[in-house]
DNA sequence: CAAATAGTGTCTCTAAGACATTATTAG
DNA sequence: CTAATAATGTCTTAGAGACACTATTTG
């Protein structure tokens, strides 16, 4: 390292955080999937205080590396992922937090991420975190410090993504139908959809899917014919988008 | 300070920064205005290494506050905004910066905030940071760190909030027409709209604006009839949205 | 007066949504 | 066979954008 200027070095104590109080930051990752069409959320439990017992997000701290690598690397630790399926994982900064007191310990400023995964196995016990769970939505309640707040904007943003660009297609396999697409969107925004009018739309968005000119093997388990097979198209938004029903009460 | 347990303090053990490089946690604000029918930025000089003479964005450390309160408070340190002149501002997270290396001195983690202001009045000399000036966007130049990504981002996010947001709202006065608002949209997405769509489309959006029932004392300064005044609306969203012309390219 | 601008009207085309219809499959 | 569902068609209405037009104001 070379040898610090006087004023180089008057600038170093100031930014010295030890003048300030301490500062740590984390990356914690709100992972979403789809699993026998319900929407889970990858939770750990925690093994020590606080929040002892507790479940929480999945995260830790930033070591020398980007903040999207650290995500993308604690993200790989609990699902056991290894470095080729996360291509297929989409990851994205959903904003940070760092209310004075969220972690009782000390001053956390906490990077969250948002992934949109397909269908992936079950953490391995054995792995970093012990108890790694996929969750459904439905079923989580009161996580540690501010992860609840973090995983509700985290379903916020997901919700609002799936109308203007394409990342439906990421919890789905590489081959999928506008049905299988559909129960996405079905899923993640909590309400019917017109089967219909949703197949047409999704066809007139250029680049959302492409064909693969293959159908599906057999029909759906209660009948009805085979279905076309697609692949994900090369748009990065849709246009035009395809917009929640019903958004008139989040309107004011 | 309460006594800790054993667990407690293996914990901190791993917490404890130290343990790892040090980090340091800032905020930085893109702070946008429009004058004299231009956007500019509020950017600072910099009046030590690295990156000495340079401009950059105003930010600073975060204090025992919270991350948006940082990012008001420096807001406020530049401009010599009073507390009050505050609540005319809007001020929203817009992303974390954290690459190693991003500041050569040491690991800086920073939050950036975007702000939309109306007409402020210059930085006073004498306060915090003597050289803060608002810099039409188009002469700013090689910003200090990575500041010029980050105002690349918060130019996007802006372009893109007036689309869907009655945030133009905040670039302008209290009282305003239509016209006003116009060139607020003109400005920031860098091109003419068409006035006659543009004046029958924001008056069709629910909330958008609201008749304050008096008109403007002069016509424009080249003719033309006295024009409506407006206040802001009570939306939240603009809904249906206004989409800017011509995106084609970047869907892709 | 001419030029500029606020505000409105009209027309076309696209898209959203409600609903109907046909064809194909499972059981 | 019946029920379910993929895929397409039809109709209505809302909205975007191009363009025209009128009224009002400045210089």
């Amino acid at each position: 390292m070379p040898s610090k200027t006087p004023s180089e070095n008057d600038f170093l104590q100031s930014y010295d955080p030890r003048g300030f109080d301490p500062v740590a930051v984390t990356v914690d990752v709100v992972a979403l999937t789809i699993r026998d069409g319900r929407l889970h959320v990858l939770l750990v439990r925690r093994g020590e205080p606080p929040y002892i017992g507790q479940w929480a997000l999945p995260g830790g701290f930033v070591r020398n590396e980007d903040l999207e690598e650290a995500a993308a690397r604690e993200l790989a630790e609990e699902t056991g992922l290894v470095p080729g399926d996360l291509d297929r994982v989409h990851l994205e900064q959903l904003g940070s937090y760092g209310r004075p007191g969220r972690d009782p310990r000390m001053r956390v400023v906490t990077v969250a991420y948002l992934a949109f995964a397909p269908w992936l196995p079950d953490p391995k016990a054995g792995s970093d975190a012990a108890a790694a769970e996929w969750t459904p939505i439905a079923e989580t309640r009161q996580l540690a410090f501010d992860h609840d707040r973090i995983l509700d904007d985290g379903l916020e943003r997901a919700r609002s993504k799936l109308e203007y660009t394409p990342l439906a297609t990421r919890f789905v396999g590489d081959e999928f139908t506008i049905s299988d697409l559909r129960a996405v969107y079905e899923v993640v925004w909590g309400e019917q959809l017109h089967a219909g009018n949703f197949h047409r739309k999704v066809l007139s968005v250029p680049g959302f899917v492409e064909s693969t000119g293959a159908s599906t093997e057999r029909g759906g388990p209660r009948g009805g014919p085979r279905a076309r097979l697609y692949r994900r198209g090369d748009a990065r938004q849709l246009h035009p988008a395809l917009l929640r029903p019903s958004r008139e009460d989040e309107i004011r």
